[in-house]
DNA sequence: ATTTAACCGAGACGGTACGTCTAGTCTTGAT
DNA sequence: ATCAAGACTAGACGTACCGTCTCGGTTAAAT
């Protein structure tokens, strides 16, 4: 027997959608942890095998409970100031870090991709690489507009952009707010040779 | 009734040593998430109530064998250069990411945290915030001896030398090598106006 | 919330038998108080929880093996003759009482009831008050047949007749045989005026 | 090591008899089950190891404890009449049966004894069996004075006068009282040929 | 229009681990 | 050496979920 996997065109969406529902409700009520599937498929009016059979952990479905809440910003903006695209784009994610829903939701995600290999690749993959590559197209575009240093390491500029970011939300030390973006994004650039 | 706390002077140290070391074992191999108190308590050859005993949970139990195992450096050295001290002390963080136990044992605990509120806490007390305040006292001392800017705000100097670290453990898209230690110290100074 | 009972018709039938057998066995190894749910949950191959789910205590469980496996003799025989008809039934006890597995479980049993009332009623209504009342209803037609005094009181007879079985179990003294049988039919009888 | 016993010259005599009171306080406000031995101890103000080490098991201490508290009619009377005679000695168990606090106790003694073949030992050494003694040596008697006949079997006939007690004490389907003493040794009398 | 095959809700199943409880042993310091 | 106190190993308790596995009962496409 090859793999039996469920026909995507036979799927009831009214259940897709009560699962991706409860799972959001439930995961900003109880938490990542708390939130057993159980208690999704109850809450859903669904059954288990229901949810085992479209994904493979909770992890997942936590993510694309995600992708369906939330419109990711694609593409960096380009108004030739690279300090302004940028703090727009941080503070994007600081205000995603501080919706008292999503912001727990997307530590939680983190979280578990810590220790489900599986979780991690798609959460990079679906979300972290994409913006990095954005990010990276953006500060190239800046080299050739002479707007910062050509010889500079992007992947060490994206850290130096991106990494306060991560470390406050999963170590919060510090508050997420708009003085960490402007803050951020100025002495980075000087890093990289932006004269400010 | 007050409290029914157990006697520390009586308890029993090759316990107490078995538990720290069953766990530090079992963290490495399967991650905080999948190594059960029962597991630890086996592998410890201990009872279960001795655990319960005198941690109150799975994290705090973490955290305990990691104040036993790993000799956190405590205050940063000073050797006048600022850039050569921040790279040392990162540089060790680096190892313990990349060390095949304590590594993936670190990862599934700053994972656990987002989602146990008092286990993060408690990470924070007992590791981050400590070391936060130690980096922040060498970058004062470089001000002092006019190496890098007198008006920068240190929470985000620490953001632009440890955010990537934390970026790349959690985030792991980029290697965690020396050449990203190198990196981030020196496009960091540069952005709080060192002279390198 | 009315009750939360499972549905006896997706009950699975195998699971039943094994957890019967697991129960007949274990009680004959171990005894009643020292059988463990877990125990038999392990021997039969099956969840706790189903164990739980369908048996409210361990003491129903082990009437209810008891019910299985014991052909309970229902009515009395009536050959005309009562002595004979008694000493079949109660000859029928005393094999029981020397089965290997059986006898060493019914000790336990009636053992455990001795401090716990709960199963002391199960045992009494689901095993022998149906008995003594059939037991009665035999000296009862008896009386009619004019084989033994009709002024007898038959809770008397019967403590008579099944007194010494249950004396020798508890406190066995001395043995449970053939000549017992015959000695205690015949004597007892005699005492309630039957002519041999 | 030979044997490690303890030396009950050392004794001391406080905690034996606080440890006796306590366990006769207990087995009546909870039961023989309910009891354990740590509530024992700490109702005694005895720690559990001086009950371990004078004991080998609840059972027994509670059989101690019985013999210190009930006064055991020794010998039988001996007033000519072999049928008053029983009913004395007869009523005297129905009487410590109906008694509150030993009848259950006396029950719990006997269901202990039930899977603890050293305390039925020890309970048919030091109770039961001289009692099946003197009443059979009273029965001698009788045949010797041409009141019940002289071919019947002596432990048939205490089955016929002592069964009745016991069936009605472990199995209550009936209640002890002196109509079932008058009862029980009249009929069993004449079965074993006594002219009343 | 009927068959048929998948998905669906429901929930029983074999398991693992939970955190609590008690048994019986071991350790410590006081008498 | 025994005692009170209580920490220890051990393991069962009854509960909660895990992920798998039936079971009938809808659907929706293929006959």
């Amino acid at each position: 027997m090859p793999e039996r996997s469920p026909d995507p065109a036979r799927r009831s969406e009214r259940s897709r959608t009560a699962i991706l529902s409860a799972t959001r409700k439930l995961s900003a009520e109880l938490g990542y942890q708390a939130m057993s599937i159980e208690a999704i498929a109850a809450a859903a009016g669904v059954g288990k095998q229901t949810i085992y059979r479209w994904w493979p952990s909770k992890g997942v479905l936590m993510l694309d409970m995600w992708g369906e809440q939330v419109q990711l910003q694609g593409e960096f903006p380009d108004t030739g100031d690279v300090a302004a695209d940028l703090k727009v784009q941080i503070r994007g994610l600081v205000e995603l870090a501080n919706d008292p829903e999503l912001g727990p939701s997307l530590r939680s995600l983190i979280g578990a991709a810590q220790h489900e290999p599986a979780l991690l690749e798609e959460l990079l993959t679906s979300i972290v690489r994409p913006r990095i590559e954005a990010c990276k197209r953006r500060l190239r575009k800046a080299q050739e507009d002479g707007q910062i240093n050509r010889g500079v390491d992007l992947d060490i500029a994206v850290d130096l952009l991106y990494g306060g970011f991560y470390h406050r939300l999963v170590l919060p030390v510090t508050r997420l707010d708009d003085a960490f973006v402007n803050g951020i994004v100025d002495e980075a650039l000087r890093g990289i040779g932006a004269t400010l």
